[in-house]
DNA sequence: ATTTACAATATGA
DNA sequence: TCATATTGTAAAT
């Protein structure tokens, strides 16, 4: 009574990796979410897979593994980004086409996506990305900064570093 | 319905 | 170095 089971049963799935257990979440349509391993998570648990999912599982899975260690992904699962805006479609699209070990700057993403004043839209754009390392806003640095990150810059700088990237870490004096 | 804040940055004082 | 304008969204008011 009190509300029927939600419309849109996502699954939650935990994926293993050296860091701890990331959690996926899949729909239907699939991937709808990755969340980092430190952030609270309720029970972990999968409810029952369709072969389709338990095959998006491997294939994320695969690919979390490849890009910890600085590998380029060979097959990312298709993902389902129900409430997403033209505007963030078109930026993390664009982050996907960024080449591993390689930065952009929020201005050069914003240029790339034909909205160059939009630099600060593009930050907000990429906070929002619900999929993170499989869609790589860890990539995008401020011009001379690091930016911020979602998922803690613990992690963005791990990233970029397992992707033999040089930091330039002189801060923003010099 | 308006205002404010944000993972920026270029420009002008 | 500081103030301000710019852009897309979300959250607060």
């Amino acid at each position: 009574m009190p509300r029927p089971a939600q419309a849109a049963p996502l699954l939650r799935v935990p994926i293993p990796t050296p860091f701890g257990p990331f959690l996926a979440r899949f729909s239907e349509r699939g991937l709808a979410r990755l969340d980092f391993p430190d952030q609270r998570n309720d029970a972990p648990r999968t409810g029952k897979l369709s072969v389709k999912q338990k095959r998006w599982r491997q294939l994320t899975h695969a690919a979390i593994a490849r890009i910890i260690a600085g590998k380029k992904p060979r097959a990312t699962p298709p993902m389902d980004l129900p409430t997403a805006t033209e505007f963030q479609r078109a930026v993390w699209r664009a982050l996907q086409q960024i080449p591993s070990g390689t930065t952009f700057s929020y201005a050069q993403i914003a240029a790339a996506i034909g909205r160059p004043r939009a630099t600060r839209a593009v930050g907000t754009a990429c906070g929002a990305n619900p999929i993170p390392l499989l869609v790589p806003c860890h990539r995008v640095v401020g011009a001379s900064g690091l930016g911020g990150f979602s998922g803690g810059l613990a992690w963005k700088k791990r990233l970029l570093t397992a992707e033999a990237v040089a930091l330039n870490t002189r801060s923003t004096r010099r």
